[in-house]
DNA sequence: AAAAAAATCCTGTTTTTAGGGGATTGTATG
DNA sequence: CATACAATCCCCTAAAAACAGGATTTTTTT
């Protein structure tokens, strides 16, 4: 039996070099791929692969969400997460939303392989260090938020005051004031500054420019 | 003649991308890889490569130190900055350390192909995405501070108070003022949560775990 | 329907930051 | 050798955040 595979990365040099890694495995048939989400359930209304390699950064979409979206639709498909970053966010995340694998761009064809196969077996693949990282980081789990302590993190991280959130969110300033408490408690941080440090390192906050 | 080109990327999936892309150009010689900066530094001291493409994320050392030490010792060799993220502050810091190309991981054959060709004439290659960045942020540089200033970010984004790092640094805490207010001007913002955003998003804060 | 969780609001006090002014002493660098 | 820059220190005021300890009302989830 044929593995088919689908990638999704919107990385030439990846895509070509996962190509170029898989081209002789006799086992696994190259579907195709996509360079966005988008594109990617475009592809899954015409054929359904056995297995996605999925990038976490898209430019449409993060992949931890379109992970999500195609469990939804698809459930048999088995989803390996693909990304250069070995974090705990990023892993728990993926995995939380139906992947059942997760590759480093540093592995090697033995790896990869072994990945698609353990994956098509039911089982659950990570490579060792992402192993490691995970075991390390078992009991000190990414914070759970709710959505109106995250609408307020990200003011406070656009640089506004209790007051001026409080204002924009229609609130009062004591009411944005326990957010931000409960933001510092589920965090373990005293202060903004370590709050959001590790909201940024574990991307909680989008990126933008410097200024523009 | 022939241009010989080494590649360093601590990325399997990458190199073997780029190996693959290049396979086929008669004009280029793939020299061989490292997948850290001291094995790439090892190398050099055997043989010398026209071009070397230089992932700006290594495992032992940033790609922008390792640019700016090539150069040192080997200036007449041409690098090419090669990263998935187009960020001012990253290019900027390549182009500052004598590299005089920068190529995104989303780049075609042709504009690799291109990018070696360009640097060997002694022109700088900017893919087009990269190119548009650097132009919109033209006048938004990424601020320049000093060694104070940097050892004071780090412990304000470590969570201490002004008088927690007075005492660290063994200076008056009227003194980590000023340098804290020398920060927010510098980087134009108004408090401290946007003042760590921004720093850890230009890669000025190192990455620590959560917690373990 | 009961329990749990989320969102809202309150009154205080203390600590820390931000904003406005300075000023002095070195140390580079033109 | 002047002058710029870095690093150090000071005062004062106002604003904001952190800390402590509540309480009520919606939603969700069980």
């Amino acid at each position: 039996m044929v593995i088919k595979v689908f990638i999704v990365d919107d990385h030439y040099m990846v895509l070509e070099g996962i190509r170029s890694l898989l081209q002789n495995e006799k086992s696994i048939e190259w579907m195709g791929h996509a360079m966005n989400a988008a594109s990617c359930m475009a592809f899954l209304q015409q054929q359904q692969p056995d297995v996605i390699l999925m990038d976490i950064n898209l430019p449409d979409m993060s992949g931890i969400d379109l992970c999500k979206e195609v469990k939804m639709k698809y459930p048999s498909i088995h989803i390996i997460g693909l990304s250069s970053f070995n974090q705990q966010s990023f892993i728990q995340k993926m995995l939380e939303n139906g992947a059942t694998g997760y590759l480093l761009k540093n592995a090697t064809r033995e790896e990869l392989v072994y990945a698609i196969e353990t994956v098509i077996e039911g089982e659950i693949f990570l490579s060792d260090e992402v192993e490691l990282t995970v075991q390390k980081n078992e009991d000190s789990k990414v914070p759970i938020i709710t959505r109106r302590e995250m609408e307020v993190l990200l003011l406070i991280a656009d640089g506004l005051t209790n007051n001026e959130i409080a204002i924009k969110l229609f609130i009062s300033t004591t009411t944005v004031d326990t957010h931000r408490k409960n933001l510092l408690a589920k965090f373990e941080v005293k202060n903004t500054a370590s709050l959001i440090r590790m909201a940024a390192q574990i991307q909680l906050i989008p990126y933008i420019k410097p200024k523009n």
